[in-house]
DNA sequence: TTGAAAGCGATACCAT
DNA sequence: ATGGTATCGCTTTCAA
């Protein structure tokens, strides 16, 4: 791969002439312009990326952590990011993490290493502690899905308390006051904090959530499925149900019907979420959508301001996203 | 962030001798290389991977290019291609495009810039030459989804014409004579490739398949449901249908049911590339398995290969892929 | 076992 | 408008 001095050596010019080609500088002949860029063509001569970054300190480069691209949320995710990326002329640099901390510090120590100064983390298992220590260190670090008291700042989450009490409004606004839940038993806030918002709104008219209608199961088709035979096993009766996630939701649904129960007309089913998924169910489900990629894209924008951290504290855009109710086939009116 | 001069100051060594504990060097005093550790401990050290990568011409990250990484089958290749990066202690540079040849092209030559010489890249609309030509500068280039002639030994991709065949001999054991085609109007050649595969093993049993039956438009749910209107207007009867991609093949359900059809009852369908959807979907697909993360596994194993060079020529493994056959719901003997 | 120094490929400052 | 050269952070001979 021929170099910057191979293009000096053969259009008759010095480095510095050719640097300042490569990067339009302004004080070059038309003539020698014209010279050293045929040179660099005839010799497919490209700039090194990372000896580039080496002398300029600056790096083209963003780093986004997730636990799995494979998982359509996380995908949205990096694919926010990527786009902020692209009109920044950076590029993506991918660090799957499992979601434990040591994979997850792995996962970021992978790209400090490659001196990214711009990145937006997904992290569940590192502690508060572990993230503002980060912070310190790395300028434009961002961390989304997740509030960490002391630098909301750089923080981009979701209101998930909010979520629960839209959908529980959606639900009792349907007429509907037999309630269940399905949750996620994984050891994240996320569920705990849906299911609080969801009972605090019944709770406020007087509607009551038995416990043996809250089930709480791995975060997936299957787990949708489990939670919803555990349901029906109980004995209680229940007109509606407000899922964890759209995938639990389509599992859930998949079992009802299995037992002969019609969704929306017998139950209604209402997800989170809003992934591509809730759109290709049969009945198209309802669900609270996530506005992940929208969120992502905010992560990253404001990673590359905090990255080049000229400006004040300054931040004007709220940090706290809140889910809207998407209504779509699968809740309806309680028939009486 | 501190240097390798600093940690070598501090220490009172020499950089030679840090560089050496960075990269456990073999002759270094238990003594010294403790105090050094201790040092880079102290002040945070991490190496700087660019000038790392700057020095020994060699680089740790492995590209890719895609053109979306939402859609779940690219999600799945780049899955792939990063379990093997990781293996490698690499990580994932990625790069999107559209399907535009300028923006392929572009995608790859920012690889290039970053000096990463183990890519993984899917194209449909760099030509041939295009591609040869990038082969020639790029040692660790490999193309997926896609055979080139001569250099088929960078190419890994899937025989569409035996998914079509492997198609059309399910559904005729399954007694099926009145056959429908959905397929996608986009222009690269596995539609074409599908069809024809699915037509050959007809023609074989001397099973017709009625030109009114085939139709062709966008390869996402909504186009899936338009064609299966088309198909029903067409007035021509028809008892299974053969459906380009799993997407299409959930909207093709979808309306053929709304319609009063059931499926497989009425009508059977089969989709294709068994993506995480047709697991979703009710009645769940019969689908032919695109083995994208394996294939994308092996891609990058190739690719890593390739760009060390080293060895001949010998490629053992098969590089083109067949379908598999995953028999779900959607398909069922027809009755008669 | 350790250190000095050359160099990787670019940029940018200082001269000319 | 152009060239010379120090420098970025690190690895790697070659000596000591």
């Amino acid at each position: 791969m021929s170099t910057i001095k191979d293009v000096a050596r053969v259009a008759g010019v010095s480095v510095a002439t050719v640097s300042r080609v490569v990067n339009n500088g302004p004080k070059v002949s038309a003539k020698t312009k014209e010279k050293v860029r045929k040179v660099m063509c005839d010799l497919g001569y490209t700039p090194n990326a990372n000896a580039r970054a080496l002398v300029t300190q600056k790096n083209t480069t963003i780093g986004v952590v997730i636990p799995d691209i494979t998982d359509p949320f996380f995908a949205s995710l990096a694919s926010g990011v990527e786009q902020i990326a692209r009109k920044n002329h950076m590029q993506l640099l991918l660090s799957t993490s499992e979601i434990n901390a040591a994979s997850e510090m792995q996962a970021i120590q992978l790209l400090i290493e490659r001196r990214c100064d711009v990145m937006v983390v997904h992290s569940k298992a590192l502690s508060d502690l572990q993230l503002i220590d980060l912070n310190k260190k790395i300028k434009g670090l961002v961390i989304i899905d997740r509030v960490i008291p002391g630098i909301e700042q750089q923080c981009i989450w979701l209101d998930n308390e909010e979520g629960g009490k839209i959908a529980a409004r959606h639900l009792l606004a349907l007429n509907h006051t037999a309630l269940a839940c399905i949750s996620s038993h994984y050891p994240i806030d996320d569920p705990a904090l849906r299911l609080r918002g969801f009972q605090q709104v019944l709770a406020e008219q007087v509607v009551p959530l038995k416990e043996a209608l809250i089930d709480q199961q791995e975060p997936s088709l299957k787990g949708g499925e489990i939670a919803a035979q555990n349901l029906l096993a109980s004995g209680e009766t229940f007109s509606a149900v407000f899922v964890y996630n759209d995938a639990m939701a389509i599992g859930a649904i998949s079992t009802l019907e299995d037992n002969g129960y019609h969704v929306p007309n017998d139950i209604s089913v209402i997800g989170f979420d809003d992934v591509l998924l809730s759109r290709y169910s049969r009945p198209k489900l309802t669900t609270l959508h996530y506005p992940i990629e929208a969120m992502a894209k905010q992560a990253a924008e404001l990673a590359l301001r905090l990255a080049d951290q000229n400006e004040s504290e300054t931040t004007v855009a709220t940090l706290k996203h809140v889910p809207r109710l998407v209504k779509r086939e699968s809740t309806t009116r309680k028939s009486s």
